[in-house]
DNA sequence: ATAGCTGCAAATGCTTTGCAAGGCC
DNA sequence: GGCCTTGCAAAGCATTTGCAGCTAT
């Protein structure tokens, strides 16, 4: 009767496989940490924190670097709302932020509950590769 | 026959009066660099380069402490666009962005040119500060 | 006179890099 | 085995801070 609610390695091991990186120790153990779970908005340092917590072996450049390898592949994205503040979120469905600038926390803003209408195009020929609306909250 | 295309000084002075700042040479000098010909999205070392080659002395700090104090008084807009580069805009009307990933550059969306529509209430009670939109453009 | 600025240099914080050792296929 | 990955420590970069000296009012 008991739900197992950790999700099993097999799935971090596909998503892994499914984006070419190689399956390594530290690679599965981050993405469960981080996909688990349902959205999270994690910084670096955070991620850093709760491996280590989990007795999860891994230098802090690691976690750098396999952010942005995952962030590459499109497994997350990456958030920046103050200069040297970045987020990466695990959402990568289209959807916007709010950001509660006293607590420096974000939340996410379902694609539907927000409009942006009329962008203009990208000048000559060029590609929009991505919007991002930033509601920024007091408090 | 000739325009004189330099602002007055006696403009900047009036600027840094009404926000309550003293006029320092410095202030003074960066307040014309910054607000003379038209909108501008500048970084702090580009400033502090543009204002020792108009032979301004002026350290890169006070540069710093200059761009945020004008930004807390409003004369400027902070924008971030990535970890670790920020930009102040001196056009502080309600307005977006549109930002080329290759060269770093930004440029201006007026207001009427994009729509946000359906932004949801900021949770219990909080205000929103500010929306910021940037369009990622590839190239 | 005095409260507020500035310059310098050092410190900070986040992120990246170089390279030797280790792990996956 | 061979190539990719990791760890560590060091380097890097943008930004901030502390404090003595200067300046606008």
């Amino acid at each position: 009767m008991t739900m197992i609610s950790v999700r099993p390695y097999s799935q971090a091991l596909d998503q892994l496989r499914a984006v070419g990186l190689r399956p390594t120790r530290q690679r599965l153990a981050l993405a469960r940490l981080l996909f688990d779970g349902g959205d999270r908005h994690i910084s670096a340092e955070q991620l850093h924190t709760e491996a280590l917590s989990s007795n999860i072996r891994v230098s802090l450049a690691t976690v750098y670097n396999t952010l942005h390898q995952f962030t590459e592949s499109g497994l997350l994205r990456e958030i920046v709302v103050d200069a040297g503040r970045s987020y990466f979120d695990t959402n990568t469905t289209d959807h916007h932020h709010f950001f509660y600038e006293k607590t420096g926390k974000l939340c996410d803003i379902p694609a539907d509950l927000i409009a942006v209408t009329k962008v203009p195009n990208a000048p000559e020929g060029l590609n929009i590769s991505r919007v991002d609306v930033i509601v920024r909250v007091e408090g």
